[in-house]
DNA sequence: CCTGGAGTTGTCCTA
DNA sequence: TTAGGACAACTCCAG
Protein backbone atom coordinates (compact mmCIF):
# COMPACT_ATOMS: atom_id res chain seq x y z
CA UNK A 1 0.00 0.00 0.00
CA UNK A 2 1.72 3.28 -1.40
CA UNK A 3 0.80 5.89 0.96
CA UNK A 4 -0.72 9.13 -0.04
CA UNK A 5 0.97 12.58 1.71
CA UNK A 6 -0.85 15.32 2.95
CA UNK A 7 1.39 18.04 2.99
CA UNK A 8 0.35 20.69 5.51
CA UNK A 9 0.56 24.63 4.86
CA UNK A 10 -2.24 27.44 5.73
CA UNK A 11 -5.24 24.50 5.96
CA UNK A 12 -4.45 23.33 9.79
CA UNK A 13 -8.01 21.45 10.42
CA UNK A 14 -9.76 17.93 9.41
CA UNK A 15 -12.96 19.48 8.88
CA UNK A 16 -13.76 20.47 5.07
CA UNK A 17 -10.40 20.19 4.12
CA UNK A 18 -10.60 18.91 0.58
CA UNK A 19 -6.88 18.41 -0.14
CA UNK A 20 -7.13 15.93 3.32
CA UNK A 21 -10.44 14.33 2.12
CA UNK A 22 -9.03 13.51 -0.96
CA UNK A 23 -5.82 11.78 0.52
CA UNK A 24 -8.05 10.00 2.74
CA UNK A 25 -10.42 9.20 -0.58
CA UNK A 26 -7.36 7.33 -2.13
CA UNK A 27 -7.66 4.87 0.43
CA UNK A 28 -4.10 4.47 1.11
CA UNK A 29 -2.40 5.28 4.60
CA UNK A 30 -1.76 8.89 4.80
CA UNK A 31 1.01 10.66 5.94
CA UNK A 32 0.41 14.61 7.45
CA UNK A 33 3.54 16.34 6.57
CA UNK A 34 4.42 19.75 7.25
CA UNK A 35 7.55 21.70 6.10
CA UNK A 36 9.08 24.45 7.56
CA UNK A 37 10.65 25.86 3.82
CA UNK A 38 11.98 29.07 2.57
CA UNK A 39 8.75 30.70 2.58
CA UNK A 40 8.48 31.02 6.37
CA UNK A 41 11.63 32.76 6.10
CA UNK A 42 10.04 35.86 5.64
CA UNK A 43 7.10 35.76 8.37
CA UNK A 44 7.17 38.05 11.30
CA UNK A 45 7.80 37.14 14.86
CA UNK A 46 3.89 36.91 15.99
CA UNK A 47 2.36 34.96 12.75
CA UNK A 48 5.66 32.58 12.82
CA UNK A 49 4.70 31.80 16.73
CA UNK A 50 1.14 31.73 16.25
CA UNK A 51 1.60 29.08 13.16
CA UNK A 52 3.56 26.86 15.39
CA UNK A 53 0.82 27.00 18.35
CA UNK A 54 -1.71 26.18 15.60
CA UNK A 55 0.74 23.28 13.93
CA UNK A 56 0.38 22.21 17.59
CA UNK A 57 -3.15 22.34 17.91
CA UNK A 58 -3.54 20.11 14.60
CA UNK A 59 -0.88 17.44 15.98
CA UNK A 60 -3.02 17.09 18.64
CA UNK A 61 -6.16 16.61 16.67
CA UNK A 62 -4.36 14.13 14.24
CA UNK A 63 -3.08 12.66 17.31
CA UNK A 64 -6.98 11.85 18.82
CA UNK A 65 -7.88 10.05 15.43
CA UNK A 66 -4.62 7.76 15.64
CA UNK A 67 -2.88 9.51 12.99
CA UNK A 68 0.58 11.98 13.06
CA UNK A 69 1.93 15.09 12.19
CA UNK A 70 5.20 14.71 10.39
CA UNK A 71 7.44 17.65 10.62
CA UNK A 72 10.32 18.27 8.76
CA UNK A 73 12.46 21.43 7.20
CA UNK A 74 14.24 22.61 4.36
CA UNK A 75 13.25 23.82 0.54
CA UNK A 76 10.18 21.56 -0.04
CA UNK A 77 11.06 20.33 -2.84
CA UNK A 78 13.45 18.45 -1.84
CA UNK A 79 12.13 17.62 1.40
CA UNK A 80 9.00 16.02 -0.27
CA UNK A 81 10.70 14.01 -2.54
CA UNK A 82 13.47 12.47 -0.41
CA UNK A 83 9.81 11.50 2.25
CA UNK A 84 8.28 10.14 -0.61
CA UNK A 85 10.91 8.13 -1.63
CA UNK A 86 11.44 7.60 1.93
CA UNK A 87 8.11 6.35 2.64
CA UNK A 88 7.23 4.96 -1.10
CA UNK A 89 3.92 7.42 -0.86
CA UNK A 90 3.03 7.67 -4.44
CA UNK A 91 0.70 11.00 -4.02
CA UNK A 92 1.07 13.83 -2.44
CA UNK A 93 -1.98 16.40 -2.16
CA UNK A 94 -2.16 19.99 -0.94
CA UNK A 95 -4.47 23.05 -0.19
CA UNK A 96 -3.70 25.58 -3.32
CA UNK A 97 -1.89 28.84 -2.51
CA UNK A 98 -2.12 32.19 -4.75
CA UNK A 99 0.62 34.77 -3.52
CA UNK A 100 3.29 34.28 -5.81
CA UNK A 101 6.31 32.71 -3.41
CA UNK A 102 3.96 30.00 -2.98
CA UNK A 103 2.87 29.37 -6.33
CA UNK A 104 6.10 29.51 -7.45
CA UNK A 105 7.18 27.08 -5.07
CA UNK A 106 4.06 24.65 -5.46
CA UNK A 107 4.76 24.99 -9.09
CA UNK A 108 8.39 23.66 -8.59
CA UNK A 109 7.19 20.99 -6.03
CA UNK A 110 5.20 19.50 -8.47
CA UNK A 111 7.51 19.41 -11.10
CA UNK A 112 9.72 17.25 -9.26
CA UNK A 113 7.33 14.91 -7.56
CA UNK A 114 5.91 14.20 -11.02
CA UNK A 115 9.47 13.93 -12.65
CA UNK A 116 9.93 10.93 -10.02
CA UNK A 117 6.67 9.17 -10.39
CA UNK A 118 4.55 10.90 -7.29
CA UNK A 119 1.06 11.48 -8.75
CA UNK A 120 1.02 15.77 -7.38
CA UNK A 121 -1.98 17.71 -7.15
CA UNK A 122 -3.57 20.55 -5.76
CA UNK A 123 -6.50 21.40 -4.25
CA UNK A 124 -8.71 23.83 -3.22
CA UNK A 125 -9.89 25.42 0.26
CA UNK A 126 -8.25 28.31 1.36
CA UNK A 127 -10.85 30.57 -0.49
CA UNK A 128 -14.57 30.18 -1.56
CA UNK A 129 -14.13 31.06 -4.97
CA UNK A 130 -11.09 30.33 -7.18
CA UNK A 131 -9.96 33.61 -8.26
CA UNK A 132 -10.01 32.65 -11.81
CA UNK A 133 -14.12 32.26 -12.15
CA UNK A 134 -14.91 35.50 -11.00
CA UNK A 135 -14.48 37.30 -14.00
CA UNK A 136 -16.64 40.89 -15.25
CA UNK A 137 -18.79 40.72 -18.26
CA UNK A 138 -15.84 41.19 -20.81
CA UNK A 139 -13.53 38.64 -18.98
CA UNK A 140 -11.65 40.72 -16.85
CA UNK A 141 -10.87 40.50 -13.88
CA UNK A 142 -12.53 43.08 -11.05
CA UNK A 143 -10.65 46.04 -9.54
CA UNK A 144 -13.73 47.56 -7.61
CA UNK A 145 -15.07 45.84 -4.73
CA UNK A 146 -18.54 46.30 -5.13
CA UNK A 147 -19.41 44.47 -8.15
CA UNK A 148 -17.23 41.75 -7.27
CA UNK A 149 -19.43 41.24 -4.23
CA UNK A 150 -22.67 41.38 -6.61
CA UNK A 151 -20.84 39.22 -9.09
CA UNK A 152 -20.15 36.04 -6.08
CA UNK A 153 -22.84 37.04 -3.87
CA UNK A 154 -25.82 34.96 -5.30
CA UNK A 155 -23.57 32.17 -5.77
CA UNK A 156 -23.63 28.92 -4.83
CA UNK A 157 -21.24 27.63 -2.54
CA UNK A 158 -20.78 23.86 -1.92
CA UNK A 159 -21.85 22.44 1.75
CA UNK A 160 -18.14 21.96 4.15
CA UNK A 161 -17.00 18.62 3.98
CA UNK A 162 -17.47 16.54 7.18
CA UNK A 163 -13.98 15.64 8.92
CA UNK A 164 -12.71 12.20 7.71
CA UNK A 165 -14.47 9.43 9.89
CA UNK A 166 -10.37 8.23 9.88
CA UNK A 167 -7.38 8.85 9.07
CA UNK A 168 -5.38 5.28 8.10
CA UNK A 169 -2.29 5.34 9.23
CA UNK A 170 1.10 3.83 7.88
CA UNK A 171 2.72 0.71 9.39
CA UNK A 172 5.21 2.49 10.62
CA UNK A 173 5.98 6.49 11.12
CA UNK A 174 8.65 8.78 9.43
CA UNK A 175 11.07 10.39 11.40
CA UNK A 176 9.91 13.96 12.47
CA UNK A 177 11.59 17.01 13.93
CA UNK A 178 10.60 18.22 17.34
CA UNK A 179 8.16 21.24 16.91
CA UNK A 180 9.74 22.49 19.81
CA UNK A 181 13.00 22.78 18.78
CA UNK A 182 11.89 24.57 15.91
CA UNK A 183 11.96 27.71 17.89
CA UNK A 184 9.14 29.54 16.31
CA UNK A 185 8.60 31.45 19.28
CA UNK A 186 11.80 33.09 19.62
CA UNK A 187 12.15 35.95 17.82
CA UNK A 188 8.74 36.87 20.17
CA UNK A 189 10.92 37.19 22.85
CA UNK A 190 8.95 39.07 25.53
CA UNK A 191 5.52 39.52 23.93
CA UNK A 192 4.54 35.69 23.79
CA UNK A 193 3.16 35.03 27.05
CA UNK A 194 1.05 38.46 26.65
CA UNK A 195 -0.12 37.68 23.30
CA UNK A 196 -0.90 34.19 23.99
CA UNK A 197 -3.49 35.21 26.64
CA UNK A 198 -5.70 36.26 24.04
CA UNK A 199 -4.71 33.76 20.72
CA UNK A 200 -7.71 31.55 20.23
CA UNK A 201 -6.02 28.55 18.70
CA UNK A 202 -6.87 25.03 16.92
CA UNK A 203 -9.72 24.05 14.84
CA UNK A 204 -11.66 23.26 17.94
CA UNK A 205 -11.84 26.59 19.31
CA UNK A 206 -12.57 28.20 15.56
CA UNK A 207 -15.80 26.30 15.55
CA UNK A 208 -16.95 27.23 18.64
CA UNK A 209 -15.54 30.71 18.21
CA UNK A 210 -17.94 30.58 14.86
CA UNK A 211 -20.78 29.33 16.50
CA UNK A 212 -20.90 31.66 19.73
CA UNK A 213 -20.68 34.07 16.89
CA UNK A 214 -23.46 33.19 15.14
CA UNK A 215 -25.24 32.85 18.30
CA UNK A 216 -24.51 35.78 20.19
CA UNK A 217 -23.46 38.62 17.52
CA UNK A 218 -24.01 38.09 14.20
CA UNK A 219 -27.71 39.05 14.29
CA UNK A 220 -26.08 42.74 15.60
CA UNK A 221 -23.01 42.82 13.30
CA UNK A 222 -23.74 45.32 10.90
CA UNK A 223 -24.53 48.06 14.00
CA UNK A 224 -22.25 47.21 16.57
CA UNK A 225 -19.00 46.33 14.29
CA UNK A 226 -17.42 49.98 14.14
CA UNK A 227 -17.50 50.06 18.00
CA UNK A 228 -14.03 48.94 18.98
CA UNK A 229 -14.55 48.03 22.67
CA UNK A 230 -17.67 46.05 22.07
CA UNK A 231 -16.93 42.32 21.36
CA UNK A 232 -19.21 42.84 18.43
CA UNK A 233 -16.81 41.19 15.54
CA UNK A 234 -15.95 38.20 15.00
CA UNK A 235 -12.21 37.27 15.86
CA UNK A 236 -12.18 34.65 13.02
CA UNK A 237 -9.39 36.46 11.19
CA UNK A 238 -6.89 35.05 13.52
CA UNK A 239 -8.30 31.09 12.23
CA UNK A 240 -9.18 31.85 9.08
CA UNK A 241 -5.66 33.08 7.81
CA UNK A 242 -3.90 29.76 9.73
CA UNK A 243 -6.73 27.57 7.90
CA UNK A 244 -8.26 26.89 11.57
CA UNK A 245 -11.37 27.21 10.36
CA UNK A 246 -12.87 27.23 6.43
CA UNK A 247 -13.97 30.17 4.60
CA UNK A 248 -16.95 28.00 3.90
CA UNK A 249 -18.06 26.56 6.81
CA UNK A 250 -18.15 30.58 8.18
CA UNK A 251 -20.17 31.30 5.08
CA UNK A 252 -23.02 28.35 5.74
CA UNK A 253 -22.81 29.24 9.10
CA UNK A 254 -24.08 32.94 7.95
CA UNK A 255 -26.00 32.00 5.41
CA UNK A 256 -27.98 29.68 8.49
CA UNK A 257 -28.04 32.72 10.62
CA UNK A 258 -29.10 35.20 7.85
CA UNK A 259 -32.79 31.92 7.12
CA UNK A 260 -33.03 32.76 10.66
CA UNK A 261 -33.97 36.14 10.00
CA UNK A 262 -30.30 37.73 11.55
CA UNK A 263 -30.22 40.23 9.19
CA UNK A 264 -27.54 42.31 9.77
CA UNK A 265 -25.14 38.60 8.94
CA UNK A 266 -25.12 39.56 5.55
CA UNK A 267 -22.53 42.23 6.48
CA UNK A 268 -20.22 39.45 8.08
CA UNK A 269 -20.45 37.54 4.49
CA UNK A 270 -19.10 40.73 2.76
CA UNK A 271 -16.44 40.84 4.98
CA UNK A 272 -15.57 37.20 4.13
CA UNK A 273 -15.64 38.32 0.08
CA UNK A 274 -13.34 41.22 1.49
CA UNK A 275 -10.88 38.56 2.38
CA UNK A 276 -11.68 36.72 -1.25
CA UNK A 277 -11.50 40.05 -2.87
CA UNK A 278 -7.73 40.62 -1.50
CA UNK A 279 -6.64 37.15 -3.04
CA UNK A 280 -8.55 37.98 -5.83
CA UNK A 281 -6.17 40.88 -6.56
CA UNK A 282 -3.01 38.74 -5.27
CA UNK A 283 -3.92 36.23 -7.67
CA UNK A 284 -4.10 38.58 -10.75
CA UNK A 285 -2.02 41.51 -9.93
CA UNK A 286 0.32 40.25 -7.43
CA UNK A 287 2.56 43.52 -7.44
CA UNK A 288 -0.12 44.55 -5.06
CA UNK A 289 1.88 42.46 -1.99
CA UNK A 290 5.48 44.79 -2.55
CA UNK A 291 4.73 47.61 -4.79
CA UNK A 292 2.39 50.50 -5.27
CA UNK A 293 -0.88 48.93 -7.06
CA UNK A 294 -1.24 52.17 -9.29
CA UNK A 295 2.66 52.62 -10.31
CA UNK A 296 1.88 56.36 -10.24
CA UNK A 297 2.24 56.35 -6.66
CA UNK A 298 5.98 55.71 -6.95
CA UNK A 299 6.52 59.69 -7.13
CA UNK A 300 4.41 59.94 -3.63
CA UNK A 301 6.72 61.63 -1.15
CA UNK A 302 5.81 59.55 1.64
CA UNK A 303 9.08 58.78 4.51
CA UNK A 304 10.34 55.92 3.69
CA UNK A 305 13.04 55.64 6.78
CA UNK A 306 11.40 55.10 10.67
CA UNK A 307 11.50 58.40 11.49
CA UNK A 308 10.55 59.49 15.54
CA UNK A 309 7.12 59.83 14.04
CA UNK A 310 7.15 56.12 12.91
CA UNK A 311 8.96 55.11 16.56
CA UNK A 312 6.29 56.86 18.35
CA UNK A 313 3.66 54.91 15.82
CA UNK A 314 4.71 51.60 16.62
CA UNK A 315 5.14 52.28 20.32
CA UNK A 316 1.82 53.53 20.79
CA UNK A 317 3.13 57.10 22.24
CA UNK A 318 2.14 59.61 19.14
CA UNK A 319 -0.55 61.46 21.69
CA UNK A 320 -3.20 60.18 20.10
CA UNK A 321 -5.57 58.35 22.25
CA UNK A 322 -7.24 56.25 19.36
CA UNK A 323 -4.16 55.34 17.18
CA UNK A 324 -2.26 54.55 20.92
CA UNK A 325 -4.84 52.65 22.41
CA UNK A 326 -5.06 50.45 18.87
CA UNK A 327 -0.97 49.80 18.73
CA UNK A 328 -0.87 48.86 21.90
CA UNK A 329 -3.69 47.13 21.15
CA UNK A 330 -2.41 45.20 18.61
CA UNK A 331 1.09 44.63 19.93
CA UNK A 332 -0.80 42.52 23.17
CA UNK A 333 -3.56 40.48 21.39
CA UNK A 334 -1.70 40.56 18.11
CA UNK A 335 -5.03 42.06 16.68
CA UNK A 336 -6.40 44.95 15.92
CA UNK A 337 -10.31 46.16 15.66
CA UNK A 338 -10.88 46.80 11.86
CA UNK A 339 -12.33 50.60 12.42
CA UNK A 340 -8.88 51.00 14.34
CA UNK A 341 -6.94 49.49 11.50
CA UNK A 342 -8.04 52.20 9.21
CA UNK A 343 -7.34 54.98 11.62
CA UNK A 344 -3.89 53.50 12.55
CA UNK A 345 -3.12 53.56 8.64
CA UNK A 346 -4.85 56.96 7.89
CA UNK A 347 -2.31 58.57 10.29
CA UNK A 348 1.11 57.31 9.55
CA UNK A 349 0.11 57.41 5.60
CA UNK A 350 -1.80 60.67 5.37
CA UNK A 351 -0.49 62.49 9.00
CA UNK A 352 2.40 61.15 9.26
CA UNK A 353 3.62 61.21 5.18
CA UNK A 354 4.70 57.68 6.01
CA UNK A 355 4.98 55.19 2.97
CA UNK A 356 2.26 52.43 3.93
CA UNK A 357 5.21 49.55 3.20
CA UNK A 358 6.42 50.55 6.65
CA UNK A 359 3.29 50.42 8.05
CA UNK A 360 2.52 46.95 6.38
CA UNK A 361 5.65 45.43 7.55
CA UNK A 362 5.41 46.36 11.38
CA UNK A 363 1.90 44.68 10.96
CA UNK A 364 3.19 41.17 9.50
CA UNK A 365 5.37 41.37 11.97
CA UNK A 366 2.50 41.78 15.21
CA UNK A 367 -0.23 40.22 13.57
CA UNK A 368 -1.30 36.67 14.43
CA UNK A 369 -3.90 36.66 11.96
CA UNK A 370 -1.83 38.27 8.96
CA UNK A 371 -3.22 37.33 5.83
CA UNK A 372 -0.28 38.78 2.82
CA UNK A 373 -3.37 39.59 0.73
CA UNK A 374 -5.40 41.49 3.29
CA UNK A 375 -2.91 43.14 4.66
CA UNK A 376 -1.32 44.70 1.42
CA UNK A 377 -5.09 45.64 -0.14
CA UNK A 378 -5.70 46.87 3.09
CA UNK A 379 -2.88 49.23 3.11
CA UNK A 380 -3.14 50.24 -0.16
CA UNK A 381 -6.63 51.14 -0.61
CA UNK A 382 -6.26 53.65 2.81
CA UNK A 383 -2.88 54.98 1.46
CA UNK A 384 -4.70 55.69 -1.64
CA UNK A 385 -2.70 53.24 -4.19
CA UNK A 386 -4.35 50.39 -4.58
CA UNK A 387 -7.79 49.49 -6.45
CA UNK A 388 -10.59 50.81 -5.60
CA UNK A 389 -8.81 53.36 -3.14
CA UNK A 390 -10.28 56.07 -0.94
CA UNK A 391 -10.17 59.34 -2.11
CA UNK A 392 -6.69 61.34 -1.38
CA UNK A 393 -9.59 63.82 1.17
CA UNK A 394 -10.21 60.97 3.24
CA UNK A 395 -8.41 61.88 6.10
CA UNK A 396 -9.66 60.33 9.60
CA UNK A 397 -9.18 62.52 12.36
CA UNK A 398 -8.31 60.13 15.21
CA UNK A 399 -10.08 62.67 17.48
CA UNK A 400 -13.20 62.55 15.73
CA UNK A 401 -13.63 59.21 15.13
CA UNK A 402 -12.81 58.52 19.19
CA UNK A 403 -16.13 60.60 19.70
CA UNK A 404 -17.65 58.70 17.30
CA UNK A 405 -16.79 55.01 17.74
CA UNK A 406 -15.63 55.51 21.42
CA UNK A 407 -17.68 58.48 23.18
CA UNK A 408 -17.31 56.86 27.05
CA UNK A 409 -13.39 56.03 26.17
CA UNK A 410 -13.61 52.77 27.30
CA UNK A 411 -11.36 51.00 24.33
CA UNK A 412 -9.04 53.83 24.97
CA UNK A 413 -8.86 53.28 28.49
CA UNK A 414 -8.56 49.35 28.11
CA UNK A 415 -5.00 50.12 26.25
CA UNK A 416 -3.44 53.18 27.79
CA UNK A 417 -2.16 53.04 31.13
CA UNK A 418 -1.07 56.87 31.29
CA UNK A 419 -2.34 59.15 33.62
CA UNK A 420 -5.06 56.74 35.23
CA UNK A 421 -5.09 56.28 39.24
CA UNK A 422 -6.34 52.47 38.87
CA UNK A 423 -4.69 51.63 34.95
CA UNK A 424 -7.04 48.14 33.68
CA UNK A 425 -4.77 44.77 33.48
CA UNK A 426 -5.07 44.85 30.13
CA UNK A 427 -3.66 48.45 29.64
CA UNK A 428 -0.60 47.51 32.06
CA UNK A 429 -0.30 44.09 30.32
CA UNK A 430 1.26 46.43 27.32
CA UNK A 431 4.38 47.22 29.24
CA UNK A 432 4.98 43.74 30.40
CA UNK A 433 4.90 43.07 26.21
CA UNK A 434 7.29 45.77 24.78
CA UNK A 435 10.98 44.87 24.82
CA UNK A 436 12.77 46.76 27.55
CA UNK A 437 14.76 48.67 24.61
CA UNK A 438 11.36 50.87 24.46
CA UNK A 439 12.02 52.23 28.10
CA UNK A 440 8.35 52.33 28.23
CA UNK A 441 6.49 52.50 32.05
CA UNK A 442 3.27 52.93 32.94
CA UNK A 443 4.73 55.50 35.50
CA UNK A 444 5.19 57.88 32.37
CA UNK A 445 2.91 60.61 31.93
CA UNK A 446 0.62 60.36 28.60
CA UNK A 447 2.71 62.08 25.12
CA UNK A 448 1.54 65.29 24.47
CA UNK A 449 0.29 64.76 20.84
CA UNK A 450 3.73 64.24 18.53
CA UNK A 451 1.88 66.53 15.47
CA UNK A 452 -1.18 68.85 15.56
CA UNK A 453 -3.98 67.02 13.93
CA UNK A 454 -5.51 70.41 11.87
CA UNK A 455 -1.68 70.78 10.80
CA UNK A 456 -1.17 66.91 9.70
CA UNK A 457 -4.15 66.76 8.05
CA UNK A 458 -3.52 70.22 5.64
CA UNK A 459 0.11 68.69 4.98
CA UNK A 460 -1.52 65.65 4.02
CA UNK A 461 -3.98 67.02 1.34
CA UNK A 462 -1.48 69.70 0.26
CA UNK A 463 0.93 66.43 -0.45
CA UNK A 464 -1.84 64.33 -2.10
CA UNK A 465 -3.33 67.31 -3.73
CA UNK A 466 0.38 68.05 -5.13
CA UNK A 467 0.78 64.60 -7.13
CA UNK A 468 1.94 64.58 -10.51
CA UNK A 469 -0.33 61.98 -12.17
C1' DC B 1 -18.04 51.60 -28.79
C1' DC B 2 -20.38 54.77 -26.07
C1' DT B 3 -22.77 56.30 -21.95
C1' DG B 4 -23.68 57.06 -17.43
C1' DG B 5 -23.90 55.78 -12.75
C1' DA B 6 -21.15 54.33 -9.03
C1' DG B 7 -17.35 53.96 -6.07
C1' DT B 8 -16.86 50.28 2.44
C1' DT B 9 -15.59 52.67 6.34
C1' DG B 10 -14.57 60.87 6.21
C1' DT B 11 -14.29 65.71 7.49
C1' DC B 12 -15.56 70.25 7.63
C1' DC B 13 -18.28 74.17 6.84
C1' DT B 14 -22.51 76.32 6.21
C1' DA B 15 -27.19 77.22 6.49
C1' DT C 1 -28.04 71.19 16.92
C1' DT C 2 -28.07 68.99 12.71
C1' DA C 3 -28.47 67.87 7.91
C1' DG C 4 -26.53 68.57 3.47
C1' DG C 5 -23.15 69.66 0.28
C1' DA C 6 -18.30 70.26 -1.15
C1' DC C 7 -14.18 68.15 -1.48
C1' DA C 8 -11.21 65.66 -7.80
C1' DA C 9 -10.75 63.43 -11.00
C1' DC C 10 -10.68 59.07 -12.57
C1' DT C 11 -11.54 54.38 -13.31
C1' DC C 12 -14.47 50.78 -13.38
C1' DC C 13 -18.22 48.23 -15.10
C1' DA C 14 -22.81 47.12 -16.86
C1' DG C 15 -26.10 48.10 -20.18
Amino acid sequence: MKPVIWWVRKDLRLSDNPALSEAVRLGKPVIPVFVLDEVFSGYGAAPLWRFGLGLGALAQSLKAVGSRLVLRRGPAAQVLEKLAAETGAGAVRWSRAYDPDQVARDTKVKAALQASGVDAASLPGHLLFEPWTVETGTGGYYKVYSPFWRAVRGRDVPAPLPEPGTIPAPETWPASDGLEDWGLDRPMQRGADVVRRHAVVGEAAALDRLGTFIEDRIAQYKERRDFPAEPATSGLSENLAWGEISPRTCWHGTVRAMDEGKTGAEHFLKELVWREFAYHLVWHTPHILLRNWREGWDRFPWKTDQTPGFAAWTMGRTGQRFVDAAMRELYVTGTMHNRARMIVASYLTKHLITHWRLGQDWFADCLIDWDPASNAMGWQWVAGSGPDAAPYFRVFNPDTQLQKFDPDGTYARRWIAEDEAAPSDTALSYFQAVPKSWNLSPDMTYPQPIIDLAEGRARALAAYEARVF
